[in-house]
DNA sequence: AATACATTTCGTCATATGGCGAATTGACGG
DNA sequence: CCGTCAATTCGCCATATGACGAAATGTATT
């Protein structure tokens, strides 16, 4: 129950599903997701937290700069489900599609290979 | 996303989950959930309200008694999708095992065509 | 080792949430 | 038209949550 409560809680705020939404385009350094969701870098890093306690998204360190990324499906099945169920349910919402559009923008402006936005 | 975030919040809340739960085995009058979940009945009801916000349940008036139902498959597919994931991911927990032992004895005292509990 | 920068942790504040009891509403049955 | 009972709404309180800035941590770079 408490594995649950920790996945429904992590989504029920916006912008914690937001980072999420944002996180099926691929792994984001924090910078990222601060700037798209502009709030504090404090604040976001709070929510990832959130959202790592709940095993919804997975670290790697690379340097100065933190990545977050989308659990393995193997790693968490229950939130793999919930992640597609949520995909499905607000891949036509205008703030998710909003975002993605920026995102995408954001990223051809910058190169992959690590954090240039910094 | 409002409605995304109903359910999810409506999902973030041991109590409400329980009561989901248990109504998986069919109708309850609300005196019954009362009982199950060993709260006030103001806080219930309350609950109750949350939960029918985001459309996973529906209520059924007869006479004096309000009877809540997990709400329609057609009426509402995203609902019925996550209940779906919250029992494949609960049917083993404790908590939830021991309500539905708990209400079957219960329900084996009463009647089912009418709320005789009350 | 000292500085610079990304991120996290901590402390604080305003608001949201969950709990209860009291008062209200709605539906019988006298 | 009352009294009764189920349920809801309302008002209140304690705790949880989300936001921020300041301070701490970790990792290069000089």
């Amino acid at each position: 129950m408490r594995k649950i409560l920790n996945i429904t809680k992590a989504l029920s705020d916006e912008n914690r599903i937001r980072a999420l939404m944002m996180l099926q385009g691929g792994e984001m350094c924090v910078c990222n997701i601060i700037e798209m969701l502009d709030l504090a870098p404090s604040t976001v890093s709070k929510h990832m937290s959130i959202l790592k306690q709940a095993d919804l998204v997975e670290t790697r360190r690379d340097g100065k700069w933190t990545y977050y990324r989308l659990s393995d499906v193997d790693s968490n099945p229950a939130a793999t489900e919930i992640i597609q169920w949520l995909l499905s349910n607000l891949e036509k919402d205008s703030m998710v599609r909003k975002d993605k559009t920026r995102l995408n923008k954001y990223k051809s402006k910058t190169s992959t290979a690590s954090c240039k936005n910094c």
